[in-house]
Parts: C-alpha cells; sequence; structure tokens
DNA sequence: CCTTGACCTTACAGTTACTGGAAGCTTTAT
DNA sequence: ATAAAGCTTCCAGTAACTGTAAGGTCAAGG
C-alpha cells in the first residue's frame, strides 16, 4: 500500500512515517514508480511505535521495544525495567510541576490583578528570594 | 563587569547569556576590546528571565514579562492572567501525565517481568485495545 | 489526447531553548 | 616570554517532528 494508507492504518502522519524511515524506524519497499509500499507488517510496526510514543516513550526507547518485540528470545523483565523507569521518571516530572504550580499559585493569590501596577508576581522575578 | 560575572551574578551559563542577546532579550555593552560588558540593570534583567523560566515561562513569555516589568503603565491583570494561563498548563500536562502513568502502571502490574518471553506490554503496544 | 487534481518524491528550513566545540583574539599571571 | 584563563564568533547538534517548495506520477473526465 501507499504512504497515505499506511498513515491512516498506523494513526501517523504521512510526513512523520517518512521521517521514521530516515531514522531507521520502518524500511518500506519500493514500487517501480519509486513509491514507498508498505506491508502489514510495515504498519503494525508503525502503529507500534504510535502507540509506545502516545505513552511517553522516546524514539530510541521504541527502537528497543520494537527490537524486543521482534526478539522471540526476549525477557518479559527487560520491557518491564523500561516500563518502570518511564514511570519513575513521569513521576519526576508531575513532582516538578506541582511544585511549580504551588509556587505560581501562591504568587497569583497575592496579585490584585487589577487596573493598577502594583504586581507581586514581577516583583518577586524581580527578586531573588524564592517564595516557594 | 565581563560575561563570566554576569553568568554568577544571574545564574545562567555565559553560553546562555550570550545566546540571549542573540535572540534580543538583554543587549549588554562593548568595552574596547569587544568584550560584553554588562550593567547591574542587565545583570537583574538576565536574573529576572532565569527565575521566570525556571517557573516554567517561555523565552516569549519572559520577553512579555520583562516588558511589563519595565512598564511603569502595566496592569497587574496583564501579569496575573499570564500566571493564571500557566498554572492552566501545568494542570493541563499534570493531567496527561498522570493517564499515561495509569496506563503504564496498568500494564507493569500484568507483567511477570521474569525470564520468559510473554510480555503483556509488549502485547498491548502491539495492539490497538488501549488498554486504559 | 489533454488537462486537472490528488498523491507521491526529495530536499531544505524552522521549531524550542539551549549546549558543545573549533579557531582564534586578549588579558593575566608567572 | 609564555602559558593559562577568558573572551570572541560561527557552526553543528539536540528531540521529534512540521512546513514548504519544486517537481514527478497516476486516475478520471471531456
Amino acid at each position: 500500500m501507499n504512504i497515505s494508507e499506511a498513515a491512516k492504518q498506523s494513526g501517523l502522519p504521512s510526513k512523520t512515517i517518512r521521517y521514521y524511515e530516515d531514522i531507521g524506524i520502518v524500511k518500506p519497499d519500493r514500487a517501480g514508480n519509486g513509491y514507498r509500499s508498505y506491508s502489514d507488517n510495515d504498519v503494525h510496526q508503525l502503529a507500534f511505535v504510535q502507540r509506545a510514543r502516545s505513552l511517553g516513550f522516546t524514539i530510541e526507547e521504541c527502537k528497543l521495544l520494537l527490537s524486543l518485540y521482534s526478539n522471540d528470545q526476549r525477557a518479559s523483565a527487560d520491557v518491564k525495567l523500561l516500563a518502570l523507569n518511564k514511570i519513575e521518571q513521569i513521576d519526576q516530572k508531575i513532582r516538578e510541576l506541582k511544585s511549580l504550580k504551588s509556587t505560581l499559585s501562591n504568587l497569583s493569590k497575592n496579585c490584585h490583578g487589577d487596573q493598577k501596577p502594583d504586581c507581586p508576581i514581577l516583583e518577586d522575578l524581580a527578586s531573588h528570594r524564592n517564595l516557594k
């Protein structure tokens, strides 16, 4: 099938599929006219990557997951470790964002938000004290 | 003062300070030898940006905040709106990350994580069902 | 047969916010 | 005098695409 059909079936934009080819993720055959020709297996792999990316795995991790996927000898422990690490990264990011939110909330709470120029948010940004 | 002193005082790497000059954030004077020469006010602005960046504001938002900061006529409402929008963005991101985490946790929970190749995580990635 | 429009190709630039490195001045210290 | 530290500019690389331009190919309609 041509790239637009592969795009439809995998849930990825054609542009992204070409990019994935550039970086060596899925290399389709070529038809006589030079068009890319995708097999069902190609599309399956693309959809796999699409799902893994949407779960927050990086491209490099996706490559690893794909290689594990196509390796009959893999240990599920390898995959699980990757997933648990990813969960830890996500937790870390959530902690950071909560801390940011709390700081910004405190700043906003003290700001009148009116037409007057007096603004504690800017004052905090300008000072070096950390209103945490 | 030279750039390394400005770096020390602002908490930003010299490299970043030069980059900020390129994109028009702080333009220092130049000494006779071509070295950048930072005033206390320059450093103050750099520190302001450093703090705003660490709170999750984009460079564009930092420019806006800086211009509001140096505008005596600003309304604190303008700044507060920016902060509240940022808080909303952070909340959205936290929601997304929590959802990702929950999906990954479910997948991991069902994975033995042993030396056998049987792996529900990979199976889920390969299928199109969404184990949410 | 010709044209139109949809679809395909490659290649290059742009995005965000820096970071690293090379090549080459200037200043400072020994 | 020389070496180290600090400064300069410029170019490339990061992550993961996205946009755009210029042009080849294919199927349908007149």
